[in-house]
DNA sequence: CGGGAAACATACTACTGAGTATGACGTTGT
DNA sequence: ACAACGTCATACTCAGTAGTATGTTTCCCG
């Protein structure tokens, strides 16, 4: 992660070292994503102005909407990103090799390291789901938001599919596959409800969560080795 | 319990506030509440106005600042109203007879029958978490939601207390009992997030989410009875 | 029966905030 | 050097909505 934060002062000196970085990564998409991701987790989708995200980013509307057209695509894509870091992290492991106690608890530990690690993100992403319950905003937005949702279901197919494996060896035990890879992230997901990071300690305390957490959600379905 | 006293409203002593309400404080304000309920967790607390409420009520907004005195305030009335569905059926099991492993079973079965009954106002609880994590409104409705969560954090108890009392027996085994009640709920708190009753088959369904879940939940801490 | 208070409805105000139109500034290509 | 484009800032518009001020009806009580 880059924490760039790109004080104002918009002197083009220094030749292209800050403006090539920016450039080459579609880097002002980032830093627009990266500011609207703290708003949005610390004030929530609708109590979040424009105006809020463009200050935190010391600069103004116009720089917003010159990358996205409306705030609710801003929004979309925060949560896109967030759904791309557990993506990345957990898919991987569902679709490698190991038992499947041993995937599914790597899985877990994963998640919930994600979780702590991206909790602003993490945070937009439960947004999400709020929203979807929502009827919200318009006609057009709702495809998007299904295509969301869509990504979403996928997330939990990975958890749905191991846990499925797993039944079979009576590695796990549960009636409706569907409703236990909901308990199992809905554990996994509880923390950001509530964790907020410290300085001291934080590593401690991190794998605390993680450990117990996993323990948890391991648990619910019986898992045994 | 502390059932905490809004200052506004003609009524409201200081005792136990329970079903006595429903019946004396008279249906004007009950009607508000449901009404702005609904409306509250079909579109969510910002996208839900006052006009909106007083539409399904088939009222104007006269009606209801007349009984309160903000959007705010009616919030807080919706998500007491759930609160006290929760209370009023999980502390006398809580506090009941019976083993550590019976009480919390039956404590997550009505936890969960509460879910899916009440549906519309454990949507707006859980909004009120998600507020909790935003920075709010006025600095002095901030003192109210402090209040909110301290009844969800007292309830919260009633579980953590049955899951200490059971670590004795080795019922149940966990770390940390704080993060054991918080793992339960969560699954309990599941299926509010999907759920959708269907007029057929209604009871069947119920029962098996019942049943499922609170397995789910009682595993999570390792139960053994 | 009349006066007053509760229980609303109606008609405002005031303000926030999303989205737009346009201009300013720099960069790049030719 | 100039044109064209990308990248923003500034200054607006305008709709939605929380809250208020005031009128109107109904009901109770002496």
């Amino acid at each position: 992660m880059f924490p760039v934060n790109v004080e104002l002062s918009p002197h083009s000196i220094s030749g292209n070292i800050g403006l090539a970085e920016l450039k080459e990564a579609g880097n002002a998409r980032d830093a627009i994503v990266e500011a609207a991701a703290k708003c949005f987790m610390h004030s929530g989708y609708s109590e979040t102005s424009i105006d809020d995200v463009a200050d935190d980013l010391g600069a103004t509307k116009g720089r917003i909407y010159h990358y996205y057209r409306s705030k609710a695509e801003l929004f979309f894509d925060v949560h896109r990103h967030g759904m791309a870091i557990n993506l990345n992290a957990i898919e991987p492991i569902a679709r490698g090799e190991g038992s499947p106690y041993d995937r599914l608890q790597s899985m877990c530990k994963a998640h919930l390291a994600n979780m702590l690690e991206h909790i602003v993100y993490q945070r937009v992403v439960l947004q999400g789901v709020e929203m979807h319950l929502s009827s919200s905003t318009t006609p057009k937005q709702r495809e998007k938001l299904k295509l969301l949702m869509k990504e979403r279901e996928f997330y939990e197919g990975l958890f749905r599919d191991v846990l499925l494996e797993g039944r079979q060896n009576n590695t796990f035990s549960f009636e409706n596959p569907s409703f236990a890879s909901k308990a199992v992230l809905a554990i996994l997901n509880n923390p950001v409800l509530w964790y907020t990071p410290r300085k001291t300690q934080s590593v401690q305390e991190k794998n605390q969560v993680i450990e117990e957490f996993s323990a948890f959600a391991m648990q619910s379905v019986n898992a045994k080795q």
